[in-house]
DNA sequence: GGCGGAGGTGAGAGCGCTCTCGGCGGCGCC
DNA sequence: GGCGCCGCCGAGAGCGCTCTCACCTCCGCC
């Protein structure tokens, strides 16, 4: 009801300037090319009316929406327990508004959820995508490109999908899994552990070979005993510790592939009784807050600027747009260095 | 460079069905009133070009865009460290896709942004907005009022802003406040505290006022050293915590205004060398997860069903946006029941 | 068998904006 | 002082869609 009287239009704002719509046009656009005298009659002709320009309209001549899609492909159980994605998104939105840009979100819950995302893509509504957490045989890579719209990923993409072009931010997975592993080298542990991520994603698979690395250049051989598969969930972590200290009894450390797996092996290995990180030390990955600074003890873990990795996304992805196409010689991927934060568990 | 080839447009399926553009508008947009073999026409059409409607011409004439706003107007610190506001979204985006609309997320960084998203709101991008974690002295409220945009609140809107008919979901804050409570009364517990939350939110001033409630009816007077504010952080809570050991020392029950006031608060006990909840009983609010699950030792909390809030909300302002303005008998808000669930802590 | 009506289809007018292009005025130059 | 050029502004043609309205066909009825 009360449906609000119609807003004004370029032509009311350009009656009441007592100008053409081009110039009112070319005032709201910048106002390159009119006369003072007139840029301010058409402001305040603006002002008055309280005219704000129809996107709608617009777009359909520009073919421009200044708004890009925000994708997250990701089982529900982990997309919100999760800080990580709520720190991306940050990110994104800060940089988004910056460059006055909406943020269009599109969850997906599961497979079926693909073919409506792509589709939406494809409709043209908005001018970019940023893709997350794939997964090595997701078809969604796929489609996107099918769909034509410009996409930077977060994380690198698998070699599955897609061309090898395909622009993406990550974090460097293997180098801080390296610092991570050498760090408990230095403690002096021997029985160092890996508790993984689902492997079909390159994040948890490139940890993983960080750690193979160290310890086969350290230890000369790993034991394969001492890796076991997770899904970087707080309750797979306690599923994979309590199986560790099963298969290895004196196992003297673990890397978590991050910092709820960390969290989770964390309660098992109290529940044992073991000291941390007298007898286990223990180091996660990520460092999202609060979770790494309130475990009991605060957790040793890898830092990486997730929020910072959302807003390059972003700036990526925006420049290939203003550009029109990416540039030439920019890079495929950009991998963002890590921190090793020690906290009190190792 | 490759600007894919232009998409197809209506007009070119019409040419390739051999009918008129208002036939393939109609098919479509559902096919009312189109005969079968023109139907099967015109959708092999669409299939064969890989049509998709271009939203924005759509848009310009029917001044619907599917698509609705989502404003959160909180603080930095605690948008993406408190879990609240991504379930939330879960359920919100869920209902969302389900009718086919679309999510678009306005974060804001403090009180500039404000202008920005009535200014966007205004611009008449999206069909309604859902609105979140307002504050008393809010000016949104206002500004989206004056926007004209269909809204619905998250929480209950103070009293300050907006017309007393603003549609809003709520969870019974008094109601779950008043169940904490009485359950610590029936433990035995006498000195029973409470750490408030940002009293300028109505979801904390509904809290404190059960927690009185209660308080007044079975102790007869509420000792007002009992009740220390704070923030809905876990810094917040650690330094109340703090505060109300040093105030009252006989405290035996702590009723926290929300979990991650909760979780600051058994950091600061254990610190102290209280039991919980031998010493000190527990009780947050919210139940969000992992975090009351992963506390030392697991937190009793009161449930509210944030997600379905987040579903609820949508289905409200989506009904009131196809049925042409808010149905009259409906009412203004709704209040969703709260559980107390039982862990380690109380 | 003719006429009224209902049901299907097409023509055309916009929705509010951008952008090209042509015209007009003012300046610098010889 | 006249000519050319440049710079500013306005007219007008769409962008791709929806939706009204008029037309046309075909059925049922007397």
């Amino acid at each position: 009801m009360s449906e609000a009287v119609s807003r004004p239009t370029l032509e009311a704002v350009a009656a009441r300037a007592g100008v053409s719509r081009a110039t009112v046009s070319r005032v709201v656009n910048g106002g390159d090319g009119v006369r003072e005298p007139l840029v301010e009659r058409v402001r305040r002709a603006v002002e008055e009316l309280g005219y704000v320009p129809n996107q709608a309209a617009r777009s359909l001549v520009t073919r421009r929406h200044d708004a890009v899609a925000v994708v997250i492909a990701e089982p529900e159980t982990r997309i919100f327990t999760d800080p990580f994605f709520a720190l991306q998104l940050r990110g994104i939105s800060k940089e988004l508004t910056a460059q006055d840009n909406q943020l269009v979100l599109l969850l997906t819950e599961g497979r079926d959820d693909h073919a409506r995302v792509a589709r939406y893509l494809a409709g043209g509504h908005v001018d970019g995508a940023l893709v997350f957490s794939l997964h090595l045989d997701d078809p969604l890579p796929g489609l996107i490109e099918g769909a034509g719209v410009p996409t930077v990923f977060g994380g690198r993409p698998g070699w599955g999908g897609g061309s090898n072009t395909a622009r993406y931010v990550d974090c460097d997975n293997r180098g801080g899994a390296e610092d991570a592993v050498r760090h408990l080298v230095g403690l002096g542990r021997t029985r160092i552990a890996h508790i993984t991520g689902p492997l079909d994603q390159t994040s948890a698979a490139d940890r993983l070979q960080g750690y193979l690395d160290v310890m086969g250049e350290v230890m000369g051989e790993s034991d394969p005993r001492l890796v076991v598969a997770s899904d970087f969930t707080p309750s797979g972590g306690e599923r994979a510790m309590g199986e560790l200290l099963d298969r290895c009894p004196d196992v003297d450390a673990v890397f978590a592939a991050n910092d709820l797996t960390a969290l989770g092996a964390l309660r098992v290995l109290r529940e044992h009784g073991r000291r941390v990180p007298e007898d286990v030390a223990v180091i996660g990955f990520d460092d999202v807050l609060p979770v790494a600074e309130q475990t009991e003890p605060p957790l040793t873990t890898v830092r990486q600027d997730i929020e910072e990795m959302g807003r390059l996304m972003t700036r990526l992805l925006l420049s290939t747009l203003t550009r029109g196409g990416p540039a030439a010689g920019a890079p495929a991927g950009v991998v963002l260095p890590t921190t090793l934060v020690r906290r009190a568990t190792a």
